[in-house]
DNA sequence: TGTACATCAGTGAACGCGCGTTCACTGATGTAC
DNA sequence: TGTACATCAGTGAACGCGCGTTCACTGATGTAC
């Protein structure tokens, strides 16, 4: 059952798309390339034809999902960013939302391989959001960058902590609350 | 080869301890029953007359680790804490560092039980800490706990995205340093 | 205190199972003439 | 354009392996008399 290679190319993108999702979802480890395959409605031998192991398709899937991220980041303002960000729907929805948030921790005992893809999605974040930090008209060069490195790590550790309280536990809440508006009100004071 | 009730308390206590330590470095899907009883120096039989099942281990080391990070922190001043949390060593000493960025994003796709173990681990450090913050002499009831909470988030998130980078990145170091110093700055700023 | 027996922490073989990966096979696609 | 053949994406059985868990067994510890 061969197939055309604009069909192969369009079911290994398929593939590539649908692994960030679950892997966002369950972790690297919590996915088998049979769960995966399945998942994208094929049956799990053609993996080998795409991809040379399990471990370059979490490289890629991540750097796709981190890409992905980054383009819908795009489109917001700094101060939409950390709304769309910092909120109990994004928590919620880790399938579909920041692969750092879902992946980092799982992502620090990978490959550099793996690793390198995630440096580069920070890097890609902080880059783009960073030319729209607002601050101040005397601000020193560097400024934005140095704001944006530290609202990221903010924003990460926020949904992370929330993440692994309980479900429906007030704590999961109050973190997410407080970090919300903390960042909010650190936006509008310049140095 | 029965062994005294206090050697069994003790045998069981030093599989905890263990278990904590590896967790932290390889991740709970990261190492197999066998493995930590190996690491602990007993054969894998005899791990279901101390406890139930992995699971169970998980949130018993879990509780173990947050609880002596927690001992750790009653010495240190605020300041302090930040010193040490946010630096190289913290970064690349996982298996003995914080279990929350250790393990955090493993927690959230864990059973309530393991989540309840980290949201009491979270909410002590902020009590904890939160007696410590430097809040100015007007501040307002909660704000000690506030700031707290996003300093927590902060440091949580840049060591958890320091580690996502590869080895030796610049990147890595970068988010560190930056981080260190803003938190540090927002200490002496009194709201 | 000494003896006889029950308990149970620790051992190591074994269990079924799911994992990542390989392979012979199929048949539509792509290519050479 | 039509025919013959090579290619190769996708299938599904099979591989060895390590996982979490179970179990019969051992022998020192704990207990009853």
């Amino acid at each position: 059952m061969r197939v055309s290679k604009a069909q192969a190319q369009a079911n290994r993108e398929h593939i590539v798309e649908t692994a960030s999702v679950v892997f966002r979802e369950r972790g690297f480890d919590g996915v088998g390339v049979a769960d995966l395959m399945a998942a994208a409605g094929f049956t799990h031998g053609g993996f080998y034809k795409h991809f040379g192991s399990k471990a370059d398709l979490m490289a890629e899937a991540s750097a796709n999902s981190l890409a992905q991220s980054l383009a819908s980041a795009e489109a917001l303002s700094v101060k939409d960013f950390i709304d769309v960000y910092v909120s109990r729907d994004h928590r919620d929805g880790r399938a579909t939302g920041c692969t750092m948030a879902a992946l980092c921790g799982d992502a620090a005992r990978q490959s550099d391989d793996l690793k390198s893809a995630f440096a580069e999605g920070i890097e890609r974040t902080l880059q783009t959001l960073g030319e729209k930090y607002p601050t101040g008209p005397d601000a020193a060069p560097g400024e934005a960058r140095v704001k944006m490195i530290d609202l990221l790590a903010r924003a990460v550790g926020a949904i992370m902590l929330s993440r692994a309280c309980p479900d429906d536990s007030a704590l999961a809440d109050e973190i997410l609350a407080v970090c919300h508006a903390q960042m909010t009100a650190s936006l509008s004071v310049q140095s």
